[in-house]
DNA sequence: CAAACGTGGCG
DNA sequence: TCGCCAAGTTT
């Protein structure tokens, strides 16, 4: 059975193998690391044009780890879960000083690089060097899941664990990376979470959840908890024609990324009451709220915000400092461009560029 | 080891 | 509007 499954695969990878970017016949192993960390938690239809430019501005190693981390971020922004381009730009300059710009073969040397876990390590040891070891991501679990009729949830790490060793006892002799990609485009395109195009499987007649009927009930899931909800408010501090923005701690959510400086509304308080007391906190400076700029809602991973950004003039005779924040910067309006930021602040920077300039340049 | 960590698309 | 999902890693 076992050896079955990836002869038919390998077969059916012949035909249907999807055509992306990264896919080479003798893949380079940045080319792999690159999509490969891109592609965590994130779609392909998502990563491809991210993928271009990158590979664009950073065509290797050494490119990359020349690279200022201010420019990588903003390469990154919009890809989310920023700590990966850290990782990578990080694991870049390893890779450069301490490998001669050689990457390790071995899946415990390429783990041990920041932003490579088990998965990732299996992926570019199988593809790019071609280790026989089973790379088994969500897709993965997925089509093993259902061919094997596993119906614990796929979140416990004892059914992970069985579930891949099930994909290593599958492996081929070679052509491993082959098979792990031929997985995944299962997957990706056949093997979909909801409705399932079984007839067009090649594993069908091994599919015992197929057998049984219950592939639309496999994988099984367990319930989440349901996310909180936060209101925040940002300000909007004009001097002329520079504004001030911060640049958030390098730890945490959008670690590294600027901001209309801000903070979350405490019991009770009112809008203005808030953002003239995280200013305070976090500029050390009296401010005087204005009018309303704008309502923002976005709904992160683990909790919404409803986001108030208000136009401000500082009151106070000391100049702002960075108390909370890792720098702030008074910057021109059209320079905004240049600072990596998140989806909401990104869209306050557009707006502002839009008003003062009117929908011409700039923008984008 | 459960929780943190982004964003866009889809029903 | 809303929940769920998508090539995981780190702490």
């Amino acid at each position: 059975m076992f050896t079955q499954v990836s002869q038919r695969l390998l077969e059916w990878y012949k035909d249907h193998a999807r055509n992306l970017p990264w896919r080479k016949e003798n893949p380079d192993p940045y080319a792999v690391l690159v999509s490969e960390i891109m592609l965590q938690q994130t779609r392909v239809e998502t990563v491809i044009p991210y993928y271009e430019r990158w590979m664009n501005r950073f065509p290797n190693l050494e490119t990359l780890a020349q690279a200022p981390l201010e420019e990588v971020l903003r390469y990154w922004e919009g890809l989310g879960y920023y700590s990966r381009a850290r990782n990578l730009h990080r694991t870049a300059q390893i890779l450069v000083q301490s490998y001669q710009g050689i990457f390790p073969q071995e899946l415990s040397d390429l783990q041990k690089l920041p932003g490579i876990g088990i998965y990732t390590a299996a992926a570019i040891a199988s593809i790019a060097f071609g280790q026989k070891i089973a790379a088994v991501d969500g897709n993965i679990r997925r089509v093993l899941s259902r061919l094997f009729q596993i119906t614990e949830p796929v979140s416990l790490p004892e059914t992970r664990d069985k579930i891949q060793n099930l994909a290593q006892q599958c492996l081929p002799p070679d052509k491993t990376g082959d098979y792990n990609q031929a997985l995944m485009d299962l997957g990706a395109t056949v093997c979909l979470p909801r409705f399932p195009k079984c007839d067009l499987c090649p594993l069908v007649q091994l599919c015992l959840a197929y057998q049984n009927r219950k592939q639309n009930e496999i994988p099984v899931k367990t319930g989440k908890k349901s996310i909180p909800s936060v209101v925040v408010t940002a300000a909007i501090i004009e001097d002329r024609d520079r504004v001030l923005i911060a640049q958030r701690p390098e730890n945490g959510l959008l670690g590294g990324l600027w901001e209309f400086p801000g903070g979350k509304v405490e019991n009770g308080e009112t809008l203005s009451e808030c953002l003239k007391r995280e200013i305070f906190e976090e500029l050390g400076v009296l401010i005087e709220v204005g009018q309303l700029f704008g309502v923002y809602h976005h709904a992160y991973t683990h909790f919404k915000v409803v986001l108030h950004a208000f136009e401000a003039q500082i009151q106070d005779s000391q100049p702002p400092r960075p108390i909370q924040a890792e720098e702030i910067r008074w910057v021109s309006i059209p320079s905004l461009q240049e600072y990596p930021m998140g989806k909401i602040d990104r869209l306050i920077a557009r707006e502002l560029v839009e008003r003062k300039y009117g929908n011409r340049k700039f923008v984008g």
